[in-house]
Order: C-alpha cells, then sequence, then structure tokens
DNA sequence: TACTGAGTTGCTACAATATAACGTTAGGTG
DNA sequence: CACCTAACGTTATATTGTAGCAACTCAGTA
C-alpha cells in the first residue's frame, strides 16, 4: 500500500478519510481558520464519496443534515475548502473533490474516469516542471496548473466499459 | 493594432487567421465534413479575437451577422469546431478559443492571463509524456488531457497590472 | 454583564451557462 | 423530382453560480 490513496485501488477508506480530516484540523489550528460544523460535513461529504460532487449535490447532502438548503450554502463552503487546499475544483465536471495529498504543495493532476466520474489525484511534480518549461518561452508568469485527464479507469476497463 | 493583446507576441495577425482558415478548408474536404456559413464565422470570430470568448459572446456576434440568436445556435458550432480539433474549450473560463496549431496532434496546453484574459496556446508534448506516466502508475487509461495554466501573461505584467 | 467587530450563516432573488426537443430548411443522391 | 440526412432556428427549460442583506456566533474587552 502507497503513502498516497489512489482512488482507483482497494485502500482503507476510514484511514483516508480519517487523515484528511485530521491533517484539516490541523491546518486550520495552525492558520487560525475556523473548520465550521458546514465545512467540516462538507469535507466529510466530499471525502466519504472519493469521487467529484457537483454543489448542487453537495448541497442536498448539507440540507439533509440540517443546514442550510440554498446555493449558496453550498458554494461558500466549497470556495473554503478549495482557497485552503483541503478540496479541488474540477472545472471539466463542474465538480469538486477531496484533496488527498493535502499539505504536499502539489500541482494536482487530476485522473477522471468518464465512465464512473471517479477522480484520481496524482502527483504532478514532473508535469509541472515540464508546464514551467513551456511558459518561460511565452514570458508567462505561472501562478497555478490544473490538468485534468480524461480516460478510463481500472475498474471500469476491467468490467469492459472501456470506449 | 488592435486594441487588445494578442497570443503574448506580436504577430502577423493577417497570416496566423488565413492559416487557420486555410486548414479548416482543408481539413473539412478531407473528412466530408461541411464548414458551413455559422460554423466559418464562428471560427473567424474566434480566430480574430485570439482569446477566450464565452459561448453568448461569441452568440452575440453571430446575431450580428445575421445568424440565429439563441444559445443553440452558438453551442452548435463551437461544439462542431471543438470536435474536429478547430477550437478548444477553455473550462476554468467557460469559454472557447480557435485551435492556432490546428492539425497538430497535440496535447494543448493553455496560458491563461488572469488580467487581460488572453490565451495562448503551448505545445505540451513534453507535459503530455509526463501526464502518461503518472496515468500508468493508476492504472489509468488516457483519451484527452487538458492543462490550463493561470497567470500572468508579460503585456500585463510590463504594465505592472499583475493583481 | 454587556458591547463591539469580524466572520459566518441562511435566505431571497437573480445571473450566467447550457441543453432538450421540434418543426423547417438546405444539400446530396437515386 | 422524391427521398434522406444533417444542419438550422426556435421555444422552453435545466443546470450552475452570485449578489446582497439580515441574523447569528464568537472572541476580545470593558
Amino acid at each position: 500500500m502507497s503513502d498516497h490513496s489512489p482512488a482507483f485501488h482497494d485502500h482503507n477508506h476510514e484511514t483516508c478519510t480519517h487523515d484528511v480530516l485530521h491533517h484539516a484540523e490541523g491546518l486550520v489550528r495552525q492558520e487560525g481558520l475556523r473548520l465550521t460544523p458546514v465545512r467540516r460535513r462538507t469535507l466529510e461529504i466530499l471525502v466519504s464519496e472519493h469521487r467529484a460532487m457537483g454543489a448542487y449535490e453537495v448541497l442536498d447532502r448539507l440540507a439533509a443534515d440540517g443546514f442550510g438548503n440554498q446555493p449558496p450554502v453550498a458554494y461558500r463552503a466549497l470556495e473554503f475548502l478549495v482557497e485552503h487546499g483541503l478540496a479541488h475544483r474540477i472545472n471539466r465536471l463542474n465538480a469538486f473533490a477531496a484533496c488527498m495529498h493535502p499539505g504536499e504543495a502539489h500541482s494536482p493532476l487530476f485522473l477522471i474516469c468518464q465512465s464512473c466520474e471517479a477522480v484520481a489525484e496524482a502527483p504532478a511534480d514532473p508535469v509541472r516542471t515540464a508546464v514551467e518549461k513551456a511558459a518561460v518561452q511565452h514570458d508567462f508568469s505561472v501562478e497555478r496548473v490544473n490538468i485534468e485527464v480524461l480516460g478510463t479507469c481500472p475498474t471500469c476497463a476491467g468490467n469492459g466499459k472501456e470506449a
């Protein structure tokens, strides 16, 4: 078992959930942020599903748990998580996913299964380097890099569902 | 000279416009596709602006030119262009841009200026290689790669407009 | 105890982006 | 021409995302 939690392999989900929540609490303490109930629950929802979820889907869960049921409730909690590196936004899907490598100062690379929408987050440091090289040739100063890879995860490939 | 930034470097815009249109006509002939007036005009609009444009913005131009003025008109033309590699979708901006390297079978890498929204398209073959490597480690089969880099273009950096 | 001020929440209302579905039109083929 | 298919333009609606405001929470403080 690797020290990261690849979404496309069996893994101890309780462990990865615990790790992510634990990191979030540490970060929050360290930075003087507030992991309020709605924010914490939002992160729990994302981690427990371990896939990209739309804001309105998250909102439904939150509402079912007694939080507000209007869009800003979800968007604000998600924005907080993204801003502090606890979750990522997957533009391709208009969706959000918990960050599974929190605190590693990584340039996230997302492997998005087109069949089941599972999202794995891979370390992308070599990719980041290549990106920087390309940017330099355009005199472009890089702030954030977002890499989204569409394809088929091993589970769906195994089910004969590949494109 | 136009009042917006072209793709970060001075270039002969008539030439690049001509090249892109010329390639499109060739592709269409080769593949038996139809570059209808609305599709051709959509491509011209994207090329002439040389930046990411929202679908509704494109639609306004099309309507002004006598084409339909309802969303599907723009979305369908844009979809056609994207599908055949003549344009790209920039998810981050919910926007579209003409492909400036048509026919090169590239994995597009977009440099998006957060200040002026100019978009440059860089060749990303080394990046693509790095991406494939990361995907293999997850037994993930890659179909399409989309890389969006946010930052500041040299023009805006020179203007001290980095905010 | 009460007061303040920043941050958070839930809400109403709305804006922006995108698609479904259908009848009509345009081009190609026998 | 008759026929077929792709494309077009339309109406209507779905989905995704924000602006802005009043009420509440909580830490700090008098």
